[in-house]
DNA sequence: TCAGATGAATCTACACCGTAGACATTCGGG
DNA sequence: CCCGAATGTCTACGGTGTAGATTCATCTGA
């Protein structure tokens, strides 16, 4: 083994996720991130074969802080409480929220999430056939939502257009709240949407 | 009204939409689609202010080909035909798929399908105040369904890595046969367990 | 008929990007 | 002591989006 590595693979993620939330997702060059670390470009491809791959693993990294669920708890909790987790460590990393809804993480800590999440619906009485299906499903939802979530301030003006359609239907009651799109309550409403549909499922499977 | 403009927004749309689907999401760069327009790019920044801005345009312009639901049918079989129709007209068009994934297009055939699928729920018997915000969540399933499909190739490998924690789960039945990630199956799964989900709270509300 | 206005199309140029390929450096093991 | 080998560095290339100035074709009013 010749010369110990000066720098390791964390030590990138961990200095591009910090730039990227500082200066946002642009900002993550190969060249920025070779500046933080006050090193040559190049040699982050030591550690990377692609810029693509490094920001999987920053993205990946981004989730560490993701908690395993309270095995104590009932499954619809703990799957609401996972996902949240999720959710809020995304969006605490505001520099990758748009990758990891694009291409949700498969690293380590992607697959710990997977597993948990996994786990958690092995206890819903869900078909065995479905439950990996329902995973990959509610992973879709949380990685939409994410979507949702970046581009909101921009869109917010569109989607007012879209929402008046709403007051114009017949039997449509104008004058209805705001929803802002990829908020909290956006996401939790179309989450409990989906523990309603398991629920469903779970208890007398129809088709 | 000086020289009668030789190029119009939707000549760039069309051309650009091409060239995506016969050479890839990459290929669709100023410079490039200005060749196949045989102009220069900059005259592109005439009607479109971005690269971005042009994208979407042609985003929304895949989804031309969506027809409006036929009335007659029950709000599910309706919603399923929506959905599934916008499906096929995004993965009909690959150069621009994962750009509709990542943001919903919301131009002219955004909206039109936005309000046809507020229109039908508007028959589901759900609260009024939920119409919007459930028609925000099929739309975040819809584009994380199509991200998922992008990257389906790259990243099974990956997912079967996942689906292998559930092999080993007591009480899980290994040798399970493959979900293809990003599969129409897939996707229909997901949606019958949205319905589902509709169909309970529509029924009695719960929470 | 002809100057001028007006907006479309173009040209040039810049700063930046990802990264291939050759090279230098620095270590452990024989 | 030297050699193999992996790490870090350097240079350079072809590509990108797009700002700013400029050309050009047309319509208008005198």
């Amino acid at each position: 083994m010749p010369r110990p590595p000066k720098l390791t693979a964390e030590d990138i993620t961990r200095t591009a996720l910090r730039l990227g939330d500082r200066e946002g997702a642009e900002a993550m060059t190969m060249r920025r991130i070779a500046a933080e670390l006050d090193c040559d470009p190049m040699s982050l491809y030591r550690h990377y074969t692609n810029r693509e791959a490094l920001l999987d693993a920053v993205a990946d990294a981004a989730l560490a802080a993701v908690g395993e669920p309270d095995a104590d708890e009932p499954w619809a909790e703990r799957l609401t409480g996972l996902l949240t987790a999720v959710r809020d460590a995304a969006l605490r990393h505001p520099g990758v929220t748009a990758h990891i809804a694009a291409r949700p993480p498969l690293g380590p800590q992607g697959r710990r999430i997977a597993a948990a999440l996994i786990g958690t619906l092995a206890d819903t009485g869900l078909p065995p056939a479905d439950v990996v299906r329902t995973t990959q499903t509610l992973i879709a939802y949380l990685a939409a939502s994410l979507a949702m979530s970046v581009h909101a301030g921009t869109r917010d003006a569109r989607w007012e257009q879209v929402r008046t359609v709403f007051d114009e239907l017949p039997g449509g009651m104008p004058g209805q709240e705001l929803n802002i799109v990829g908020s909290t309550d956006q996401f939790g409403y179309g989450l409990r949407l989906l523990i309603d549909g398991i629920r469903a499922r779970s208890a007398g499977p129809r088709v």
